[in-house]
DNA sequence: CTGCTAGCATA
DNA sequence: GTATGCTAGCAGA
């Protein structure tokens, strides 16, 4: 079915003027909305294979809604001159890139594309509108969808009943009622969205409602009844018109080529250097312009021939939710095999995607594998399907054989979806992925990292494509199938679009990257190289000692069951001591114990804090503390530890997840290695279990007080930068200052309320939570937080500093550059906002030392590999390195370790790295 | 069997 | 007060 792709060229020319940054030539002629528009239909053309398509712009005369309505739009100040300027040259422009223009005398842009929407849905073809007006979301329909490129909203009619609370039927009369002050429209007075949807649901229709009218309560009911002259007319000119009178037919609008000659001079005019560059060469993230995909391409191929009607793609399946799916290929045969390897030999990228037996990368089992070399085309090579009628597939290590010198090529690039877990699946098969080239994964989290990040969601969020769920083809649950009893026909559609969806991702998020030159480094030199770092550490795996910790699980059950008696007896009863119901039943029914808090959910509260204080006065709770204690380590850590011992290996392999924490921070998942218990005696047990093979130890290098360090580098604060150039002892200069004493006068009770404060300045502290921790009333902690600022004025200044730039922004950004967006900063409820204010004094100082292990990870990591040492890198637990050494590698690990972490980047202060070595984890520190 | 809550381990 | 992941218990399928 063919495609339509309807822009509005005018909506997006205003928007991309005011939203984007005064660009101009070095002859001061004005360029940035020009860039903006052309941006946007570059990422359309890649985005969409749309046969035909039409850029539409508003042209002068007057509209028929002058004549109705001689205020429509009349208060609209005159057109900018700079904005003037660039109409027409981005007309060029866009026939240039090979788009239909199309501006009608007397006729609105949106009028165009309504009477546009129309004819194409007579044909049934489906239809695109992009346009940043939303006035336009009442054109959806089945086959139609609107879709803000600036935004990258895409609405459906359910999209569109979710975002406005009315179908699309229904907008002409919900903006009718609320009136639109863009256009000059008024509404009914008082009447805004809220209003109108409860009325829209509860009449149905505006024309039940006004029937309806005097039933309509309250002032704004008498509003409406005084606006009932004006409705009709105001409805009419919110509706956009369908059946106005067109000067060419549908089938002139076919997707052409681009007129080289044409761009190159406009760019040459326009100054746009990158673009210019694209023209002369196929650039690696240039549309696609050759062979294979659909009529759009085939047209491109052959410019001249610009008036041709564009044909359907024969393989295109009919269904809607693939309807981005292009020509899919199973490879079964030899034949077919050469030939997509002699394509991949040669292409400059290919997406590629592993599918397998199992999530657990450590044990999965490759079951088939797919390429893309160009968007729409893919192809998947079935190698391990089981059943009853799977067609015989290519054998399995003779496939491999021929396959491993491509994937272990540097030279040739893969992009992937999370290649890390392609790669742990080769090796599983002793084969080394080289040549990772790019991850969609990454882009998207350096992009926006507080986005979700899997395949179907970031389809849906810069493709608008609806994917097949991974639930779809294998089930989920109990009932789940591995991917190797897949149907072929199901797992051939469903691999295959994995990697074409993958190509796409990366043609428009690539460039995305690249606009944002700080974004594209951390991309290129921190995330991806971090990637084979991790993926050497989680191959690499720890050692543990499980007899230990099985000695440690049978002691922790004795003590258990001994605190269980005792409470029992205390209780009167026996009770599950792990149930927080029964416990409170015990503790604030049956024995009267005073309630502190409650939960969430209006329970009262037995959690740590409370048991805490109820522990002074009565005895149960303090039995409770200990069995938490100990229950916790001994479920979470000494019975689960030695069960994910991997029995190839003999050791355990965490998994560490580079897309997850929005700070930029990694997270250790399956087992999590990052929370290993080290505050108390018993669990520091847990954490000797963790030793080093025969002949090697362990080494924990940790970055010291990193967060305050940088908190330091970032404000600038004089005072604070000479207590880490002198190398004091931050908290004990912090109790000095604050205190008004010596640093040898300080107590060890002011140096623990120096360290609770500079904990909490990292955290965005206020005083009501300085004062919890502190046990303290809010003034005296709110007296505290007044002293420190008052010593430390630089640092009161930034947090001043940082919380308008997040409002202004809409993010916050490390030192180099990875940015946090706080959506939350504009939330209506104080609460949100609030919680994000201090996200956004977070994010900066946790971001930045995430980016400096990142980077000394790297460097440790090429460093060890360069000087063919056989110590390895094994854990990161957020500002501490864990290796594993051969003991004769000691003494050089640890002289060199503190330079190569400290020497990670030049700021305004040292940064301190402290080793330690033992035979277990623990001892190390 | 699944999804939620409470609670708690780390930096 | 920031950022995570995992466990047991429990309610509702």
């Amino acid at each position: 079915m063919p495609v339509l792709l309807l822009v509005d060229g005018s909506s997006y020319l205003y928007r991309a003027f005011h939203a984007l940054p005064d660009l101009r030539t070095s002859q001061g002629e004005p360029t940035g909305a020009i860039r903006g528009v052309l941006s946007m239909l570059r990422r359309l053309e890649s985005d969409y294979k749309a046969e035909f398509r039409a850029c539409v712009f508003d042209a002068k005369g007057k509209t028929f809604r002058d004549e109705l309505y001689p205020e429509y739009k009349s208060h609209r100040p005159p057109m900018p001159d700079d904005l003037r300027a660039q109409i027409e040259p981005l007309h060029a422009a866009v026939q240039a890139e090979g788009w239909p223009l199309l501006a009608v005398e007397g006729v609105e842009a949106d009028d165009v594309i309504g009477t546009l929407t129309r004819q194409a849905q007579e044909r049934g073809w489906e239809v695109v509108i992009s346009t940043g007006d939303k006035d336009l979301t009442q054109l959806v329909r089945p086959g139609v969808k609107w879709v803000n490129t600036m935004s990258e909203e895409v609405l459906d009619e359910a999209g569109v009943e979710e975002k406005f609370g009315v179908p699309p039927e229904r907008i002409v009369d919900y903006l009718a009622l609320v009136g639109d002050a863009v256009d000059n429209v008024p509404g009914v007075e008082k009447c805004g969205p809220k209003t109108a949807v409860k009325w829209l649901t509860e009449y149905g229709t505006l024309d039940n409602l006004v029937a309806n009218a005097d039933k309509v309560g309250g002032k704004v009911g008498e509003n409406l009844r005084k606006h009932l002259d004006f409705l009709p007319l105001g409805k009419k000119l919110v509706t956009v018109a369908t059946d106005v009178a067109l000067p060419l037919e549908l089938d002139a609008l076919p997707a052409r080529g681009d007129d080289k000659a044409a761009l190159r001079a406009l760019y040459e005019r326009f100054e746009f250097r990158g673009w210019l560059k694209d023209l002369d060469g196929p650039g690696g993230s240039a549309p696609v312009r050759k062979d294979g995909g659909g009529a759009r391409s085939a047209n491109a191929a052959a410019p001249e021939a610009s008036g041709a009607v564009a044909a359907v793609e024969a393989t295109d399946p009919p269904a809607a939710p693939g309807a981005h799916r292009g020509s899919y290929v199973t490879i079964l045969d030899w034949a077919t095999f050469d030939a997509w390897l002699a394509k991949l030999d040669a292409a400059a990228l290919v997406a590629f995607d592993t599918e397998t037996t199992s999530l657990d990368p450590m044990a999965a089992q490759l079951v088939g594998m797919s390429f893309a070399t160009v968007a729409g085309e893919a192809a998947y090579l079935p190698l391990a399907h089981r059943g009853p009628d799977v067609p015989a597939q290519l054998p399995f290590a003779e496939v491999l054989a021929r396959l491993k010198p491509w994937l272990e090529s540097d030279a040739h690039a893969k992009l992937g979806q999370n290649l890390k877990y392609d790669a742990h699946v080769l090796a599983n098969h002793g084969i080394r992925l080289a040549g990772m080239a790019h991850d969609t994964l990454l882009e998207s989290y350096v992009l926006e990292s507080d986005k979700s990040h899997d395949m179907d969601s970031l389809a849906k969020r810069h493709l608008g494509l609806t994917t097949i769920p991974y639930t779809d083809v294998c089930g989920k649950g109990a009932k789940q199938i591995g991917f190797d009893e897949v149907a072929l026909e199901r797992a051939s559609e469903y691999a295959a679009e994995d990697a074409d969806i993958t190509l796409r991702l990366h043609r428009t998020l690539w460039p995305q990257l690249e606009a944002v030159p700080a974004l594209a480094a951390l991309y290129r030199d921190v995330e991806m190289p971090a990637m084979q770092v991790l993926f050497d550490m989680e191959r690499t795996g720890v050692l543990i000692d499980d007899f230990l910790l099985a000695q440690q699980s049978e002691e922790l059950g004795r003590r258990l069951m001994a605190l269980e008696r005792e409470a029992h007896e205390l209780a009167g009863q026996p009770f599950n001591l792990g149930s927080p119901k029964q416990l409170g039943e015990i503790l604030f029914g049956k024995l009267g114990l005073p309630v502190v808090k409650k939960t969430a959910t209006g329970q009262p509260s037995t959690d740590e804090e409370v048991l805490v204080q109820l522990s002074d006065d009565y005895p149960l709770p303090k039995l409770l503390l200990e069995h938490r204690g100990f229950a916790k380590l001994k479920s979470t850590y000494a019975d689960k530890l030695p069960r994910m011992v991997n029995p190839k290996t003999g050791r355990v392999h965490t998994s560490f997840s580079q897309a997850v924490a929005v700070t930029g921070r990694l997270a250790s998942s399956e087992p999590n290695l990052q929370n290993i218990p080290i505050r108390t005696a018993e669990g520091r047990r847990i954490r000797a279990a963790f030793i080093a093979p025969r002949d090697h130890v362990i080494v924990s290098a940790d970055y010291s007080q990193i967060e305050l360090r940088i908190m330091a580098h970032l404000s600038g604060d004089a005072r604070l930068l000479e207590a880490f150039a002198h190398g004091e002892d931050v908290h004990r200069a912090t109790a000095s200052e604050v205190f008004g004493v010596t640093p040898a006068e300080v107590t060890s009770e002011q140096r623990r309320y120096s360290k609770v404060i500079n904990f909490g300045l990292i955290y965005g502290m206020s005083a009501h939570g300085l004062a919890k921790n502190l046990g303290i009333d809010r003034a005296a902690a709110q007296g505290w937080i007044d002293r420190y600022f008052a010593r430390y004025p630089g640092v009161a200044d930034y947090m001043e500093r940082i919380k308008g730039e997040a409002k202004a922004k809409g993010y916050v950004e490390t030192v180099f550059g990875r940015r946090l967006y706080l959506p939350d900063l504009r939330a209506q409820q104080v609460g949100r906002r609030q919680g994000a204010e201090r996200a956004a004094i977070n994010a900066p100082m946790q971001g930045t030392a995430a980016d400096l292990i990142k980077k000394a990870m790297i460097a440790v990591h090429g460093w060890l590999g360069a000087s063919g040492l056989k110590s390895r890198l094994i854990l990161q637990v957020h500002d501490e390195l864990v290796l594993e050494v051969p003991r004769d590698e000691l003494e050089l690990i640890r002289r060199e370790l503190p330079a190569r972490m400290g020497g990670v980047a030049e700021l305004a202060v040292p940064l301190l790295v402290e080793v330690g070595a033992g035979n277990n984890w623990d001892e190390a520190h």
